[in-house]
DNA sequence: GCAATATACTAGGACATCCAAGGGTTTGGA
DNA sequence: TCCAAACCCTTGGATGTCCTAGTATATTGC
């Protein structure tokens, strides 16, 4: 781990913003580049969690989604859709987890053009497991407080929520 | 743009943690995973904002450190630290913005291990370009609300000190 | 003073993301 | 009915990130 810095790079940056005559705009880019920072910071720690099962992050979103659909089964854009990442992105995940035995590619019964992805069984106990230790090691200790969670999904939720995301 | 989704998919995660027994840690998985979407969202807004520039995030932000660095020039370490990413990224910004002359690379007066990193007058030029349009397209149009912009500030500040990122 | 350790940068490899383009399958309007 | 448009997935290319290893230069300690 690199050694912390004396002070804070983003507030640095805000100040910074603040004399250059960008006041107005100012606390948006700290906000903004501490959410990319943050989000950098969370998925070392998740990466880290899962290194031992041999998987990614994108991966276990996949076998995560997976795993709570009622069948074990959906079709490739169904997944990208609802994980919201490039169809592109998913062919990569299904090739990797695929060739690791942890999902399986079948054709759409009606739709020829579609393609469904199942877990197997050993794609579901991997699933299961791989989701205990994240909630032990990241989730349960991501070191937020309670009423800071609540106010992030409310506030971030918000923002996906306007960026077109959903319409709930 | 992908179609809106009927429902928030992370809110549907969220009720689905907590079917499963894991009502505890259900909240903070779906800030976490608020956080990684939203990093994404903000990301493709950035690099649509920088792409007319030639630009990515990685390299804009190199460009603006050295900008605001006194000199114009910063160490590539000292480059790495500040901007918290690993120096091999920094070496991939640089070389790229070294091909398009933005920047050049020049020895260190007296450490004969390190390489200093320079604005040229182009790539002043460029930063502060790029600078404008950031703040007028991304972050004069984040859709956060100031206070929760002061929100994100404080409980993401407080993070990424806990994560060790800075003493202050 | 010199060897051992530490630091700085770069090369190569693994992954992930996106975009653009291509080939196969369905759907829908003329 | 039939062909064009729409849709689905994959391939190939560009970027970014990290890790590991290797080379070169500094610093430290005996």
């Amino acid at each position: 781990m690199a050694a912390p810095l004396p002070r804070d790079p983003i507030a640095d940056a805000q100040r910074n913003w603040e004399q250059h005559g960008w006041a107005d705009v100012a606390a948006p880019m700290a906000a903004i580049t501490a959410i990319m920072r943050t989000q950098q910071i969370l998925l070392a720690r998740i990466e880290g969690a899962l290194k031992p099962f041999g998987l990614t992050f994108a991966r276990y979103e996949l076998l995560a989604l997976l795993s709570f659909a009622r069948s074990g089964a959906l079709p490739m854009n169904k997944a990208s859709a609802l994980l919201q990442v490039h169809p592109t992105s998913v062919t990569n995940a299904v090739d990797r987890l695929e060739g690791s035995g942890l999902v399986a590619r079948s054709p759409h019964p009606t739709d020829g053009r579609t393609t469904l992805i199942e877990l197997t069984a050993e794609g579901r106990i991997v699933a299961k497991r791989a989701t205990a230790v994240l909630n032990a090691e990241v989730f349960g200790q991501s070191g937020f407080a309670p009423a800071d969670v609540d106010q992030l999904i409310r506030i971030l939720g918000a923002f996906r929520r306007n960026a077109g995301d959903f319409t709930d």
